[in-house]
DNA sequence: TATTATTGACTGACTGGTCAGTTTACTATT
DNA sequence: AATAGTAAACTGACCAGTCAGTCAATAATA
């Protein structure tokens, strides 16, 4: 018998977009809550009446941004086809996710820096890093037990390419015209599967030239 | 002639060991400018005697932090052994001095989300980054003249080997108990080692796109 | 009318940077 | 050796703002 037609979710999604606009606009600390009122449409009064603070938007942005991007990897477990095509699609996918988020960026690093003071914000992070190494292992034992692969342990290959694919970000950063993510992300991979597709990787290197 | 001693290095040190410290616990923006002076031991006043501003505080203490980092492994492009072993012991200083700074961190992670926001404190960081990947292309170029590793580009295989070892830290921050920043990045490296001295391995890969 | 939704003026704690004045440590003069 | 002179070094109260969060009043709806 609510009097009133519920509006939360709509306006909910209002501030939030008006949240994120502002703060990579702008940064989380230079933002101020007026200025996410005045973008969302909404008085500084309703975004306390959806939200307890500052902070805790936060939390329901980073949220809103992982949560599409690990549901639409997570079919690769079961796809058919052979380690290295599904390896090639994977970092594909998740490079051109990368790409698309390119603008959130400066966003993304606020969040990154809260994170280290932050308990709440770190486990959030954390909480989306581990689902996806999850998939990435997962996806790299198949291919072991297939002998497909050759690693010490799922885990360590998984590692190789998770870091290989972070780095790359920001190194894209750091020099954003020479560093072509999609294509550079590619051709890492092409060399990390040679690695991990020659026999004894992890032993002593050198033999021929 | 000077009626007084130059204090000048010693206080700017100070003052320098002050902010470090205290934007490493706190964080740059929760941290106050009397914090700084309370821990430096000086006023406020002798802050803005020696420095422009708060955020002149970050060029400076980039730069501290920056530098001697970099003279370290500049020494490598003369070391008279093969390629490997220098690109191994490269890594294995990068990560000892990324094992050393993490304490660092928060506070790196802090300019690294201001630098979307200043100019001068991206170019501070983006030129420091440049002078490594400078080295370490010269360093693989020096390998593939000798026909020790195989690539299309030493730029290539230097971003590879670079976005490995900024990637690792990045997964250490998100899981640190299950990432060894120092044994992972070896295994990495030996990992896209395998793949370097892979004959063919950049071959079909500009065919597409 | 009862309940929910919305508003924006208001509060009070907080801060980067300033500046008028003080202290210090050295030099020059006697 | 004593004194005066001097510029650098230093101080901290103060200013002019800033902002997250509150709340009393009001609107809209069932």
């Amino acid at each position: 018998m609510s009097p009133k037609k519920d509006l939360t979710e709509e306006r909910k999604n209002q501030i939030l977009d008006a949240a994120m606009k502002t703060f990579t606009e702008d940064g989380f600390h230079k933002t101020r809550m007026s200025d996410i009122a005045e973008t969302s449409g909404l008085s500084k009064g309703s975004l306390y009446w959806y939200f307890d603070s500052k902070d805790s938007l936060i939390i329901h942005l980073l949220e809103r941004i992982f949560e599409p991007e690990i549901k639409d990897i997570q079919t690769l477990l079961t796809d058919p086809r052979s380690i290295d095509e599904r390896l090639e699609t994977y970092v594909e996918r998740i490079s051109e996710d990368m790409v698309k988020m390119l603008k959130w960026m400066p966003l993304f690093y606020d969040f990154v820096a809260l994170a280290f003071r932050q308990e709440s914000v770190k486990n959030t992070i954390s909480k989306y890093y581990q689902r996806h190494m999850d998939i990435l292992t997962s996806l790299i034992k198949q291919g072991l037990d297939r002998g497909e692969l050759h690693a010490d342990s799922e885990l360590e290959a998984a590692i190789a390419i998770g870091s290989m694919l972070e780095g790359t970000v920001i190194l894209w950063f750091y020099d954003p015209d020479k560093i072509d993510i999609k294509r550079h992300v590619k051709t890492n991979l092409k060399l990390l599967l040679q690695g991990l597709k020659t026999p004894l990787n992890y032993q002593t290197l050198d033999q021929d030239n």
